[in-house]
DNA sequence: AAGAATCGGTTGTAATTACAACGGAGGTAG
DNA sequence: CTACCTCCGTTGTAATTACAACCGATTCTT
């Protein structure tokens, strides 16, 4: 029973007692495999039948840009979901999704879970899980989108930051990011966002040190 | 039997026999209500535990900015989901609700759909349907922030319809939008758009009449 | 402690874009 | 036919940003 380490934590099976996951798994068909450090777990083109779940290591997705290079889009830890999009949407895969480290994957077979397992309460649960993971990243999407949708990158700085301050109810809080990681997100220049929050710091408009801010001005806020 | 017409195109029920609907309408708490212009039928910050289907007239998404100002997201047609992010996320509304014309509405109770509704054949096409509603969803917005990602227009502008390209198998290929809805799409201006495509157009790279489009020299969709 | 590496701010320049304003093409209504 | 409207390309200017390069501070390693 190794598995109770990450299945607790994993939000896919969250709700579901431990003893009904034995046999739940079996019903949709889940099997476990183990990748070598830059194997290769799916590529674009793939027909993506099954998703997966991280038990233990680490997996890159990565997307090929039409100018051939290819960039890391994202990066799956343990317990997360991925291929999830495609399977559930009965797409082929757009990215190439790689193991970062040794890395243990728990697959599960879609059509499996969505109509050949039979009724259960643990299978509503699952269902509902997967209905709660598919929205959430949704609404994380459309977050972002509201950001990048800005036309300077102040306007984008000032955009994230308040719906962070928004988020923690406070005019003081943190950041998930580094530098270089904001201004991933927010699809920008490292040194322009240095530049940016640095002017907005001079205006008087927002504090910060390290990734700890503080929104200063109510009204700068508005007069964007 | 209004309903007939619109319930066919809607995919949330797609594949679920005729003479079920009734009573899987029934077991979901599925109401309709209708509204007249302008009325309010979410607001930010509401608490979302039904979402709703267009059955007739149009919706729209409006998102307050920080700003003050209220932007539209989106519009929703007939046949179309709204607010199933917010309900299966189980989160708070961002976004505000409005009729833009008169409009009918079928609200579904997400908890009755999710967990009180009995097991059946017609259930689990809905649960299904819903899944793939909301994965596809998913990968529309993965698509446009890496549209949106792209630091310069002009990679933006190529991003996009080498995707489209690519999505419709030829070289020629019509696009959704028109010059404004392009510009909106990839958050720029509309000048600046024109302005790119016509370059683009100058360089050789490819050619385009209206909303007809063509790329020209696959090297140069390499060379970005 | 010395060296290496990472992170973040600064500078300068060239390129890009936002923005406002204008005008022409094409469609529509009167 | 004329007036009007929408869509789209063009122009000019000011502002913004990408990009490269550099440097100081901090952290990590050995």
């Amino acid at each position: 029973m190794e598995r109770k380490k990450w299945v607790r934590n994993c939000p896919l099976f969250r709700g579901i007692p431990e003893e009904e996951m034995e046999i739940l798994l079996k019903r949709i068909k889940a099997c476990t495999r183990i990748y070598q450090k830059d194997e290769i777990l799916l590529n674009v083109g793939d027909t993506v039948r099954s998703f997966g779940i991280v038990a233990s290591g680490e997996l890159f997705v990565m997307k090929e840009e039409y100018s051939g290079s290819t960039a890391m889009v994202a990066q799956i830890l343990s317990g997360e979901l991925f291929a999830e999009a495609f399977a559930a949407g009965e797409a082929c895969a757009t990215v190439t999704v790689m193991a970062a480290d040794k890395t243990e994957v728990l697959w599960i077979d879609y059509r499996a879970m969505t109509e050949t397992c039979p009724d259960s309460p643990a299978h509503k649960i699952l269902m509902k899980n997967m209905m709660q993971i598919l929205a959430r990243k949704n609404l994380f999407l459309t977050g972002r989108i509201s950001h990048l949708s800005r036309r300077t990158l102040r306007e984008k700085v000032l955009s994230y930051l308040s719906e962070q301050a928004l988020k923690e109810g406070k005019k003081s809080f943190e950041i998930p990011f580094d530098r270089q990681g904001l201004a991933d997100y927010l699809a920008a220049d490292r040194s322009a966002l240095s530049a940016v929050l640095g002017k907005l710091k001079k205006e008087g408009v927002l504090s910060f040190r390290k990734n700890q801010f503080e929104l200063l001005k109510e009204e700068e806020q508005i007069k964007i």
